[in-house]
DNA sequence: CAGAATCCTCTTTGATACTG
DNA sequence: CAGTATCAAAGAGGATTCTG
Protein backbone atom coordinates (compact mmCIF):
# COMPACT_ATOMS: atom_id res chain seq x y z
CA UNK A 1 0.00 0.00 0.00
CA UNK A 2 1.54 3.23 -1.32
CA UNK A 3 1.06 6.65 0.56
CA UNK A 4 -1.23 7.98 -2.07
CA UNK A 5 -4.00 6.64 -3.24
CA UNK A 6 -4.96 5.77 -6.96
CA UNK A 7 -7.46 9.10 -6.62
CA UNK A 8 -4.84 11.29 -5.71
CA UNK A 9 -2.33 10.37 -8.40
CA UNK A 10 -4.55 10.16 -10.63
CA UNK A 11 -5.73 14.30 -9.41
CA UNK A 12 -1.90 14.60 -9.55
CA UNK A 13 -1.43 13.82 -12.80
CA UNK A 14 -4.34 15.94 -13.49
CA UNK A 15 -3.48 18.83 -12.32
CA UNK A 16 0.34 18.49 -13.86
CA UNK A 17 -1.14 18.10 -17.58
CA UNK A 18 -3.23 21.84 -16.44
CA UNK A 19 -0.30 23.28 -16.39
CA UNK A 20 1.32 21.98 -19.67
CA UNK A 21 -2.35 23.35 -21.12
CA UNK A 22 -2.81 25.81 -19.67
CA UNK A 23 1.00 27.00 -21.37
CA UNK A 24 -0.68 25.95 -25.14
CA UNK A 25 -0.51 29.26 -26.29
CA UNK A 26 -3.27 28.53 -29.22
CA UNK A 27 -5.98 27.81 -26.08
CA UNK A 28 -4.68 30.98 -24.02
CA UNK A 29 -5.79 32.56 -27.11
CA UNK A 30 -8.96 30.97 -28.37
CA UNK A 31 -9.91 30.81 -24.77
CA UNK A 32 -9.77 34.61 -24.81
CA UNK A 33 -11.54 35.28 -28.10
CA UNK A 34 -13.94 32.84 -27.05
CA UNK A 35 -14.87 34.93 -24.21
CA UNK A 36 -19.06 36.40 -24.68
CA UNK A 37 -17.75 39.66 -25.86
CA UNK A 38 -14.25 39.59 -26.99
CA UNK A 39 -15.32 39.28 -30.39
CA UNK A 40 -17.95 41.91 -30.71
CA UNK A 41 -15.45 44.57 -28.97
CA UNK A 42 -13.31 43.61 -31.73
CA UNK A 43 -14.91 44.07 -34.43
CA UNK A 44 -16.46 47.28 -33.18
CA UNK A 45 -12.96 48.86 -32.83
CA UNK A 46 -11.93 47.54 -36.19
CA UNK A 47 -13.83 50.45 -37.35
CA UNK A 48 -12.29 52.89 -35.03
CA UNK A 49 -11.74 54.48 -31.84
CA UNK A 50 -15.08 53.88 -29.57
CA UNK A 51 -15.76 55.96 -26.36
CA UNK A 52 -17.43 53.79 -23.66
CA UNK A 53 -20.98 55.05 -24.21
CA UNK A 54 -20.44 54.20 -27.65
CA UNK A 55 -19.41 50.36 -26.80
CA UNK A 56 -22.36 50.67 -24.54
CA UNK A 57 -24.86 50.95 -27.33
CA UNK A 58 -23.42 49.13 -30.10
CA UNK A 59 -22.86 46.29 -28.08
CA UNK A 60 -26.27 46.96 -26.17
CA UNK A 61 -26.09 43.08 -24.89
CA UNK A 62 -23.68 43.00 -22.46
CA UNK A 63 -23.84 44.31 -18.98
CA UNK A 64 -21.92 47.67 -18.09
CA UNK A 65 -20.06 45.07 -15.55
CA UNK A 66 -19.19 43.05 -18.86
CA UNK A 67 -18.49 45.23 -20.88
CA UNK A 68 -15.67 47.17 -18.69
CA UNK A 69 -13.95 44.43 -17.75
CA UNK A 70 -13.85 42.57 -20.50
CA UNK A 71 -12.04 46.21 -22.35
CA UNK A 72 -10.33 45.77 -19.11
CA UNK A 73 -9.09 42.45 -19.99
CA UNK A 74 -8.17 43.10 -23.40
CA UNK A 75 -6.73 46.43 -22.71
CA UNK A 76 -4.40 44.02 -20.02
CA UNK A 77 -3.49 42.32 -22.82
CA UNK A 78 -2.84 45.27 -24.96
CA UNK A 79 -4.87 44.24 -28.05
CA UNK A 80 -6.59 47.97 -27.39
CA UNK A 81 -5.51 51.14 -25.57
CA UNK A 82 -7.53 53.33 -23.41
CA UNK A 83 -7.29 56.55 -23.35
CA UNK A 84 -8.62 58.87 -20.48
CA UNK A 85 -9.26 62.67 -21.13
CA UNK A 86 -9.71 64.43 -17.56
CA UNK A 87 -12.22 66.46 -18.82
CA UNK A 88 -15.52 67.11 -17.41
CA UNK A 89 -17.43 65.10 -17.57
CA UNK A 90 -14.75 62.92 -18.19
CA UNK A 91 -13.93 60.87 -21.70
CA UNK A 92 -12.62 57.49 -22.23
CA UNK A 93 -11.47 56.25 -25.81
CA UNK A 94 -10.72 53.14 -26.44
CA UNK A 95 -8.77 51.45 -29.42
CA UNK A 96 -7.00 48.85 -31.25
CA UNK A 97 -3.48 48.68 -30.41
CA UNK A 98 -1.11 47.44 -33.88
CA UNK A 99 -1.22 43.82 -31.67
CA UNK A 100 -4.78 44.39 -31.68
CA UNK A 101 -4.96 45.06 -35.41
CA UNK A 102 -2.19 42.27 -36.30
CA UNK A 103 -5.22 39.89 -35.02
CA UNK A 104 -7.74 41.19 -37.25
CA UNK A 105 -6.31 39.15 -40.27
CA UNK A 106 -6.89 35.91 -38.40
CA UNK A 107 -10.40 36.86 -37.38
CA UNK A 108 -11.63 37.07 -40.89
CA UNK A 109 -10.42 33.57 -41.38
CA UNK A 110 -12.30 32.67 -38.84
CA UNK A 111 -14.96 34.70 -40.16
CA UNK A 112 -15.01 33.64 -43.51
CA UNK A 113 -15.42 29.58 -42.48
CA UNK A 114 -17.90 30.52 -39.73
CA UNK A 115 -19.78 31.82 -42.90
CA UNK A 116 -19.51 28.84 -45.45
CA UNK A 117 -19.97 26.29 -42.71
CA UNK A 118 -22.34 27.46 -40.02
CA UNK A 119 -25.29 26.12 -42.00
CA UNK A 120 -23.38 22.60 -42.62
CA UNK A 121 -23.51 22.64 -38.01
CA UNK A 122 -26.76 23.56 -37.86
CA UNK A 123 -28.01 20.85 -40.56
CA UNK A 124 -25.56 18.55 -38.65
CA UNK A 125 -27.57 19.60 -35.09
CA UNK A 126 -30.73 19.17 -36.22
CA UNK A 127 -30.03 15.63 -37.92
CA UNK A 128 -27.95 15.13 -34.60
CA UNK A 129 -30.85 15.49 -32.58
CA UNK A 130 -33.66 13.93 -34.97
CA UNK A 131 -31.73 11.23 -34.85
CA UNK A 132 -31.63 10.93 -31.16
CA UNK A 133 -35.09 11.64 -30.62
CA UNK A 134 -36.55 8.91 -33.48
CA UNK A 135 -34.41 6.35 -31.11
CA UNK A 136 -35.73 7.01 -27.89
CA UNK A 137 -39.28 6.71 -29.60
CA UNK A 138 -38.51 3.33 -30.58
CA UNK A 139 -36.95 2.65 -27.04
CA UNK A 140 -40.50 3.63 -25.79
CA UNK A 141 -42.80 1.41 -28.36
CA UNK A 142 -40.66 -1.41 -28.03
CA UNK A 143 -39.43 -1.15 -25.01
CA UNK A 144 -36.16 -2.71 -25.78
CA UNK A 145 -33.72 0.76 -24.58
CA UNK A 146 -34.26 1.12 -20.83
CA UNK A 147 -31.49 3.54 -21.05
CA UNK A 148 -33.17 6.72 -19.99
CA UNK A 149 -34.48 9.48 -22.89
CA UNK A 150 -35.10 12.20 -20.45
CA UNK A 151 -33.16 14.49 -22.91
CA UNK A 152 -35.98 16.98 -23.70
CA UNK A 153 -33.85 19.47 -23.98
CA UNK B 1 -44.73 58.15 -16.78
CA UNK B 2 -44.92 54.75 -18.68
CA UNK B 3 -46.11 51.69 -18.51
CA UNK B 4 -42.58 50.33 -18.59
CA UNK B 5 -39.54 51.42 -15.85
CA UNK B 6 -36.04 52.77 -18.11
CA UNK B 7 -34.78 49.06 -15.95
CA UNK B 8 -37.50 46.90 -18.00
CA UNK B 9 -36.96 48.93 -21.45
CA UNK B 10 -32.73 48.53 -21.41
CA UNK B 11 -33.20 44.59 -20.17
CA UNK B 12 -35.28 44.46 -23.38
CA UNK B 13 -32.95 46.17 -25.27
CA UNK B 14 -30.65 43.92 -23.90
CA UNK B 15 -32.26 40.58 -24.70
CA UNK B 16 -33.31 41.75 -28.27
CA UNK B 17 -29.57 41.75 -28.77
CA UNK B 18 -28.92 38.55 -27.60
CA UNK B 19 -30.50 37.28 -29.79
CA UNK B 20 -28.81 38.81 -32.81
CA UNK B 21 -25.34 38.45 -31.19
CA UNK B 22 -25.98 34.83 -30.69
CA UNK B 23 -27.09 34.48 -34.55
CA UNK B 24 -23.55 35.85 -35.28
CA UNK B 25 -21.55 32.60 -36.50
CA UNK B 26 -18.26 34.06 -35.86
CA UNK B 27 -19.10 33.92 -32.36
CA UNK B 28 -20.84 30.79 -32.63
CA UNK B 29 -17.55 29.53 -33.82
CA UNK B 30 -15.31 30.82 -31.30
CA UNK B 31 -17.47 29.83 -28.39
CA UNK B 32 -17.24 26.61 -29.51
CA UNK B 33 -13.65 26.47 -30.13
CA UNK B 34 -12.96 28.59 -26.63
CA UNK B 35 -14.37 25.81 -24.84
CA UNK B 36 -11.90 24.18 -22.55
CA UNK B 37 -10.88 20.96 -24.49
CA UNK B 38 -12.39 21.60 -28.04
CA UNK B 39 -8.82 22.86 -29.58
CA UNK B 40 -6.83 19.62 -27.63
CA UNK B 41 -9.48 17.47 -28.94
CA UNK B 42 -9.00 18.66 -32.44
CA UNK B 43 -5.70 18.77 -32.22
CA UNK B 44 -5.01 15.18 -31.18
CA UNK B 45 -7.52 13.98 -33.64
CA UNK B 46 -5.45 15.72 -36.34
CA UNK B 47 -3.21 13.07 -36.09
CA UNK B 48 -5.66 10.69 -37.21
CA UNK B 49 -8.34 8.50 -35.66
CA UNK B 50 -8.42 8.33 -31.45
CA UNK B 51 -10.32 5.84 -29.34
CA UNK B 52 -12.07 6.95 -25.94
CA UNK B 53 -9.30 5.79 -24.01
CA UNK B 54 -6.43 7.34 -26.03
CA UNK B 55 -8.00 10.57 -26.04
CA UNK B 56 -8.42 10.67 -22.11
CA UNK B 57 -5.04 9.48 -22.09
CA UNK B 58 -3.25 12.16 -24.12
CA UNK B 59 -5.96 15.24 -22.83
CA UNK B 60 -5.26 13.84 -19.24
CA UNK B 61 -6.27 17.12 -18.00
CA UNK B 62 -10.07 16.56 -18.70
CA UNK B 63 -12.41 15.06 -16.67
CA UNK B 64 -14.55 12.02 -17.81
CA UNK B 65 -17.28 14.08 -17.70
CA UNK B 66 -15.73 16.95 -19.65
CA UNK B 67 -14.53 14.93 -22.44
CA UNK B 68 -17.20 13.11 -22.72
CA UNK B 69 -19.74 15.92 -23.18
CA UNK B 70 -17.11 17.98 -25.37
CA UNK B 71 -17.10 15.20 -27.70
CA UNK B 72 -20.29 14.90 -27.84
CA UNK B 73 -21.15 18.12 -28.33
CA UNK B 74 -18.54 17.63 -31.26
CA UNK B 75 -19.88 14.88 -32.76
CA UNK B 76 -23.91 17.37 -33.01
CA UNK B 77 -21.70 19.56 -34.63
CA UNK B 78 -20.92 17.33 -37.27
CA UNK B 79 -17.01 17.92 -36.83
CA UNK B 80 -16.17 14.58 -35.31
CA UNK B 81 -17.51 10.93 -35.92
CA UNK B 82 -18.31 8.50 -33.53
CA UNK B 83 -17.46 5.04 -34.44
CA UNK B 84 -18.98 2.16 -32.07
CA UNK B 85 -17.56 -1.08 -32.38
CA UNK B 86 -20.26 -3.65 -30.74
CA UNK B 87 -17.78 -5.97 -29.22
CA UNK B 88 -16.51 -7.23 -26.01
CA UNK B 89 -15.68 -5.06 -24.72
CA UNK B 90 -16.85 -2.02 -26.73
CA UNK B 91 -14.36 -0.28 -28.74
CA UNK B 92 -15.53 3.49 -29.68
CA UNK B 93 -13.43 5.34 -32.42
CA UNK B 94 -13.54 9.53 -32.83
CA UNK B 95 -12.51 10.96 -36.01
CA UNK B 96 -12.58 14.09 -37.27
CA UNK B 97 -15.13 14.56 -40.86
CA UNK B 98 -14.67 16.54 -44.06
CA UNK B 99 -16.28 19.54 -42.26
CA UNK B 100 -13.82 19.54 -39.03
CA UNK B 101 -10.77 18.60 -41.10
CA UNK B 102 -11.89 21.85 -43.04
CA UNK B 103 -11.30 23.84 -39.49
CA UNK B 104 -7.87 22.49 -39.45
CA UNK B 105 -6.71 25.56 -41.56
CA UNK B 106 -8.16 28.04 -39.68
CA UNK B 107 -7.03 26.92 -36.38
CA UNK B 108 -3.27 26.66 -38.14
CA UNK B 109 -3.52 30.44 -38.64
CA UNK B 110 -4.87 31.31 -35.44
CA UNK B 111 -1.74 28.76 -33.69
CA UNK B 112 0.53 30.92 -35.64
CA UNK B 113 -0.63 34.25 -34.67
CA UNK B 114 -0.37 32.63 -30.82
CA UNK B 115 3.00 31.19 -31.15
CA UNK B 116 4.22 34.58 -32.84
CA UNK B 117 2.79 37.32 -30.37
CA UNK B 118 1.71 35.63 -27.13
CA UNK B 119 5.11 37.07 -25.74
CA UNK B 120 4.51 39.93 -26.36
CA UNK B 121 -0.01 39.38 -24.87
CA UNK B 122 2.60 38.26 -21.68
CA UNK B 123 4.60 41.47 -21.56
CA UNK B 124 1.73 43.79 -22.16
CA UNK B 125 0.42 41.97 -18.97
CA UNK B 126 3.43 42.13 -16.92
CA UNK B 127 3.71 46.03 -17.93
CA UNK B 128 -0.02 46.28 -17.08
CA UNK B 129 0.63 44.30 -13.39
CA UNK B 130 3.45 46.63 -12.54
CA UNK B 131 2.03 49.90 -13.52
CA UNK B 132 -1.01 48.84 -11.21
CA UNK B 133 0.71 47.79 -8.01
CA UNK B 134 2.99 51.25 -8.40
CA UNK B 135 0.00 52.88 -8.37
CA UNK B 136 -1.66 52.01 -5.86
CA UNK B 137 1.66 51.70 -3.35
CA UNK B 138 2.01 55.72 -4.44
CA UNK B 139 -1.49 55.76 -2.94
CA UNK B 140 -0.98 54.10 0.39
CA UNK B 141 2.46 56.31 0.51
CA UNK B 142 0.97 59.88 0.19
CA UNK B 143 -2.55 58.81 1.46
CA UNK B 144 -4.13 60.37 -1.83
CA UNK B 145 -5.86 57.75 -3.58
CA UNK B 146 -9.09 56.36 -1.10
CA UNK B 147 -10.24 53.79 -3.79
CA UNK B 148 -9.53 50.37 -2.32
CA UNK B 149 -6.46 48.23 -3.58
CA UNK B 150 -8.27 45.31 -2.25
CA UNK B 151 -7.22 42.98 -5.28
CA UNK B 152 -4.53 41.17 -4.22
CA UNK B 153 -5.48 38.05 -5.79
C1' DC C 1 -19.76 60.05 -18.54
C1' DA C 2 -17.49 56.11 -17.14
C1' DG C 3 -17.03 53.39 -14.17
C1' DA C 4 -16.53 50.74 -8.93
C1' DA C 5 -18.56 47.85 -5.40
C1' DT C 6 -21.83 44.55 -3.95
C1' DC C 7 -25.08 40.92 -4.05
C1' DC C 8 -27.01 37.07 -6.17
C1' DT C 9 -28.15 33.51 -9.75
C1' DC C 10 -27.19 30.30 -13.28
C1' DT C 11 -23.85 27.62 -15.69
C1' DT C 12 -19.65 25.12 -15.97
C1' DT C 13 -16.62 21.90 -14.22
C1' DG C 14 -14.88 18.25 -11.41
C1' DA C 15 -15.13 14.24 -8.06
C1' DT C 16 -17.35 10.01 -7.15
C1' DA C 17 -19.86 5.90 -7.79
C1' DC C 18 -22.17 2.70 -10.79
C1' DT C 19 -23.18 -0.04 -15.46
C1' DG C 20 -23.66 -2.74 -20.17
C1' DC D 1 -13.71 -0.24 -22.29
C1' DA D 2 -16.61 3.50 -22.55
C1' DG D 3 -19.49 5.46 -20.76
C1' DT D 4 -24.03 7.38 -17.36
C1' DA D 5 -25.83 9.52 -13.07
C1' DT D 6 -25.41 12.44 -9.20
C1' DC D 7 -23.64 15.86 -6.20
C1' DA D 8 -20.78 19.72 -4.76
C1' DA D 9 -17.58 23.46 -5.73
C1' DA D 10 -16.12 27.19 -8.60
C1' DG D 11 -16.78 30.70 -11.77
C1' DA D 12 -19.18 33.61 -15.13
C1' DG D 13 -22.47 36.87 -15.69
C1' DG D 14 -26.29 40.16 -14.46
C1' DA D 15 -28.97 43.68 -11.54
C1' DT D 16 -28.50 47.31 -8.55
C1' DT D 17 -26.55 51.09 -6.17
C1' DC D 18 -23.05 54.59 -5.55
C1' DT D 19 -19.18 57.92 -7.06
C1' DG D 20 -15.36 61.27 -9.10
Amino acid sequence: MTTRTAAQRRSDARIAHQDRFAACSTNRLLERLGEKWVALILKELTEGPRRYGELAQSIAGASQKMLTETLRRLERDGLLSRTLTPSVPVRVDYALTPLGRSLLPVLREVTRWAEQNMAAIDSARTGYDDQRSRASHDDEQRGTGPHGRRGQG
